[in-house]
RNA sequence: GGUGGAGUGGCCGAGAGGCGAGGCAGCGGCCUGCAAAGCCGUAUACGCGGGUUCGAAUCCCGUCUCCACCUCCA
C-alpha cells in the first residue's frame, strides 16, 4: 500500500509520489529562536520526526531540511531590551536559544534533521530569489527610500490559493504600516537597515543594507538545499498564513516549482485554549520535560493523530506514562521469560500489517498504537499461557513498532544516568535485601517481607513478583 | 465579514453507512501468602432537531456551541 498524506492546498488525501522514485525532499519550518521551546515546538518538531522515520521504515531515502530562523524583528528587539541580558548581542541571543531547542529535541529523541539551516548563512541566496522577482515583475524596491522590497501581491492572481482567500476577502491587519506598499497584503522581502538597528544585522544589497524578511529564507534555502521542485513542505498550522502563503508565491512567482505535498500539523492547546506568546500561557518544554520521563513526553505527543489539536491538561502525561508501562512491562516480562527458555530474546520483526497500513494512512499514530497494544494483549497472553513461540513472535513485533515510533524502553537514549559506581552499590545493596526477602518468604514469615518491600516502596524502589524471581525497578525510571 | 476545523462513554482519543479502535480510570472474576504485573469479562457513546436508507456516529437539511487563521506564532 502506497503512503498516503494530506495535502493542504488541494485539501484532500493524496499518494506519495516523489519526484525521483525513492527519495523524499522534505523542508520543515523550524523555529525562530527568540525565546525557549514550548510543547508546540516539541510536537511539531516530533510530528516531521515521525514522518521521516516511517518514510524511511517504508524505504525511502529521506532528506530533511528544517530551518532556523536567526533573524528577525523579535531577535532584534529583545537583544536591544534593556534587562537581565543587558547588552548581549543579537546573535548571541539567538544561538543561546538555538542550543535550548536542540537540546529539547535531543531529550525527546527527535533525530537531527538532514540538515539545519540557519537563515543569515543564505541571505545572498535570498538576494538572488528578490532580483528574480523583481526582474519578472512581482516584486519592487519601495519609492520611499526606505530599502525595502516589497512582493506584489496584486500581481500574483493565484495569491491566497493555499489558504482558499480571496485577497479581497482579506482583513488588513490593524497595525499594518503601510510605508512603501502599493498595496496592504504586500509583504516585505527585503527589509532596510534602520538606524537604531545594529550593523552586524544588516547585509549589503542592490536596494541598500538590510536583512532579509522573514518568509524569503524559506523560499531560498529550500530551493538551495532541496532544489526549485522538492515534494513536501512542512509545518504548523498557524504558519499557514502568512508564512506559507507567502512563500508559495513568491517560489512560484520567481518560476520555481516548489512543494508538491504540503502537510501541516495541529496546535497544541492547553485547557482548550491556545498556547502563543502574546497570551503568555506557553507551557515551555523544560517544565514539560520536568513532568515526564522524556519517553513518555514523546509517547504522549506521538499518540494524537498530527492534524488534530492536541489539548494539553493536567494529568494528561500520567496516562500516557501508564499507557507506555505497559508497553515497556511486557518488554521486559517477555525477555525475561525467553532467556530463562534459553531462546534470545533481541530479534526484531516487520511490523504487523495493520501498523504499517495505519501510518501508511496519513501518519495514523492512534491507529498504530491501537496495534502495538493489541499487540501486547495478546503477547502478554501468550505469556501467561507460556506459549514462548507466540511469545517471541509478539515481541519482535512490538520491538519493530517501538522502534519506528522512537520509544524503544531498550534505546541506549532513554538509559537513566543509573551506571557507574553508585548504581553498582545500590545494586548490590537491593539484592541483598531481596534475597532476604526470599528467606522471609520461604519461612512464610510475610510480616518480615512485606516490611522489606514497604521499606524499599518508600525508598522509591518498586517490587513484582514473577514466576522468574522478584523484579525490582526505581520509580520513574 | 472571509477561510478552515471540531463536538464520540467517567476521562483521553480513533473511526466516517452495516460485527462498539486503542489507552487511562471503574466494576466483577482468574492468578498471587498479600501486593504488583498480567489475563478474561464488563458501557442505553457519538451536540440538538428533522430527513434519506432495510440499516446513520458516518449521508442530506436545519440548528446550537467551541476552536483556529485572515500579516508575531510550531
Amino acid at each position: 500500500m502506497p503512503v498516503r498524506l494530506y495535502d493542504s492546498l488541494e485539501a484532500r488525501l493524496r499518494e506519495l509520489e516523489p519526484l525521483v522514485p525513492g527519495e523524499v525532499g522534505m523542508y520543515v519550518c523550524g523555529p525562530t529562536v527568540q525565546s525557549s521551546p514550548h510543547i508546540g515546538h516539541l510536537r511539531s518538531a516530533l510530528v516531521y520526526d515521525l514522518w521521516r522515520r516511517w518514510l524511511g521504515y517504508r524505504g525511502y531515502r529521506v532528506t530533511l531540511v528544517r530551518n532556523v530562523t536567526d533573524i528577525d524583528d523579535k531577535i532584534l528587539a529583545f537583544a536591544a531590551k534593556p534587562g537581565d541580558t543587558d547588552g548581549e548581542q543579537w546573535w548571541a541571543l539567538a544561538y543561546r536559544y538555538e542550543l535550548e531547542f536542540t537540546n529539547a529535541y535531543n531529550r525527546l529523541g527527535i533525530l537531527p534533521p538532514t540538515y539545519e539551516p540557519r537563515a543569515t548563512a543564505s541571505v545572498q541566496q535570498m538576494q538572488e530569489l528578490i532580483q528574480r522577482l523583481i526582474d519578472a515583475g512581482h516584486a519592487y524596491p519601495a519609492p520611499d527610500g526606505s530599502g525595502d522590497v516589497y512582493f506584489d501581491t496584486l500581481s500574483w492572481p493565484s495569491y491566497g490559493s493555499l489558504t482558499r482567500q480571496a485577497s479581497a476577502d482579506m482583513v488588513a491587519a490593524e497595525d499594518a504600516d503601510p510605508r512603501g506598499k502599493r498595496d496592504p497584503r504586500d509583504f516585505a522581502l527585503w527589509k532596510g537597515r534602520k538606524e537604531d538597528e545594529p550593523e552586524s544585522a544588516s547585509w549589503p544589497s542592490p536596494w541598500g543594507p538590510g536583512r532579509p524578511g522573514w518568509h524569503i529564507e524559506c523560499s531560498a534555502m529550500s530551493a538551495r538545499y532541496l532544489g526549485r521542485a522538492f515534494d513536501i513542505h512542512g509545518g504548523g498550522l498557524d504558519l499557514r498564513f502568512p508564512h506559507h502563503e507567502n512563500e508559495l508565491a513568491q517560489s512560484t512567482a520567481a518560476g520555481d516549482a516548489f512543494a508538491g505535498y504540503w502537510v501541516h500539523n495541529g496546535l497544541v492547546t492547553v485547557d482548550g485554549q491556545k498556547m502563543s506568546k502574546s497570551l503568555g500561557n506557553s507551557i515551555f518544554a523544560a517544565d514539560f520535560l520536568a513532568e515526564a520521563r522524556p519517553v513518555v513526553v514523546r509517547y504522549y505527543l506521538a499518540a494524537t493523530h498530527y492534524r488534530s489539536t492536541l489539548d494539553y491538561h493536567q494529568g494528561a502525561l500520567l496516562e500516557a506514562d501508564a499507557a507506555y508501562e505497559r508497553i515497556r512491562t511486557f518488554l521486559d516480562r517477555s525477555a525475561l521469560a525467553l532467556e530463562r527458555a534459553g531462546v534470545g530474546s533481541d530479534r526484531a520483526d516487520t511490523v504487523p500489517a495493520a501498523f504499517a497500513d495505519a501510518l501508511d494512512d496519513d501518519l495514523s499514530t492512534p491507529g498504530a498504537f491501537a496495534v502495538l497494544h493489541e499487540t501486547v494483549r495478546t503477547g502478554n497472553a501468550a505469556l501467561d499461557a507460556r506459549n514462548l513461540d507466540v511469545v517471541a513472535e509478539r515481541r519482535a513485533e512490538v520491538l519493530a513498532m517501538v522502534r519506528v515510533l522512537g520509544i524503544d524502553p531498550g534505546d541506549p537514549q532513554w538509559a537513566s544516568t543509573g551506571a557507574g559506581p553508585a548504581a553498582d552499590a545500590l545494586r548490590a545493596l537491593v539484592e541483598r535485601l531481596l534475597e532476604e526477602r526470599q528467606e522471609a518468604r520461604s519461612g512464610r514469615d510475610f510480616a518480615r517481607a512485606d516490611r522489606i518491600r514497604n521499606d524499599l516502596a518508600e525508598a522509591g524502589i518498586a517490587l513484582e513478583d514473577t514466576p522468574a524471581g522478584t523484579q525490582w525497578s526505581i520509580d520513574g525510571e
